[in-house]
DNA sequence: TGGGGATTGTTATAGACGATTACAATTTCC
DNA sequence: GGAAATTGTAATCGTCTATAACAATCCCCA
């Protein structure tokens, strides 16, 4: 194997969007929009942090709490709480399957959907990525008081409604 | 050409992420993770209305707005400002200067960059986008009262930084 | 002042992700 | 009982972004 010749450029670094300084954002800064994927960026650098060499993203976090909260569930309201498509779903589920963390059970009622379930190592890391996740989301907040972020929060699930 | 057959199954709504009745969502109400996705998401589709047929997405808007209001800037800070790399602002930027509403001059002071400036068409463009994009965006936040909508900002701004 | 290192734009390539479409098995509802 | 809807699955496509490599140009300092 020939040994790679090191980049020439630095490689963009995983890192909230800065604000460029000295720029006009017009009317980027009434908008939430902006504001909103700039947060979100902020965020996912956090959630990188936390589940950094587990190959965990945050749809795989929302999977695997959603199925550890909700034994049985199908892969469609999975879906759904994703915000994605069945095949999505399906590839999801496909993935979790393949590393022994959701196994798929045949329900009696309906032999058309599987339920889904954790096994007990899928249990064990979702214990862990809880508390890990948690833990780097209040850090990230931790320049906002407990009222603001309560409030934060609120006026969030209000526009997401 | 043969008519396409109808699908068997409705597509997927581009509709806000719904919260599922009688679930349990367990730390994911705790986290700003979820809920931000969610509210981004909501944003999303009224951007999508409020640009119908114009082939705009948001980095689109943004770097329309930021060239406006920044005659002159190069193709890395556009980058910055949209958190990608280079080799995307490049196609970004290939792709407004095939449709007439960017241009690229080269500058005196530094021959390597170029001078991002709007064309006419793209000034008209960006005039419109910009009250269409407000006027949604403050429609879909009517629930908030403007203090509310305020506090928002001002808390993802912190979040963002 | 000359040259090494950094920056900018560009191209090519690859990977991640999700949508769409189509199909089979099953369930639901007249 | 049979049409219509639902669920999972597979194949395919498009979009977006990163990475890597290269040429042209600029910067800086020895």
């Amino acid at each position: 194997m020939t040994p790679r010749l090191p980049s020439p450029h630095r490689p963009r670094a995983l890192a909230p969007i800065a604000r460029v300084r000295g720029l006009d954002y017009d009317v980027l800064d009434e908008l939430l929009g902006y504001t909103l994927r700039r947060a979100q960026v902020a965020m996912f650098v956090a959630f990188h942090q936390a589940t950094r060499g587990m190959d965990i993203t945050p749809p795989r976090f929302t999977a695997l709490v959603i199925v550890g909260a909700n034994p049985g569930i199908s892969q469609t309201v999975l879906g759904n709480v994703l915000g994605i498509a069945r095949s999505g779903a399906m590839l999801l589920t496909k993935w979790f399957q393949a590393r022994g963390l959701i196994e798929r059970r045949r329900r009696p009622r309906d032999a058309r959907a599987w339920g889904l379930h954790l096994t007990r190592k899928g249990e064990r890391l979702v214990e862990r990525l809880k508390t890990d996740v948690l833990r780097l989301d209040l850090r990230r907040t931790r320049h906002l008081s407990a009222r603001e972020r309560r409030e934060l929060l609120r006026l969030l699930e209000k526009l997401a409604r």
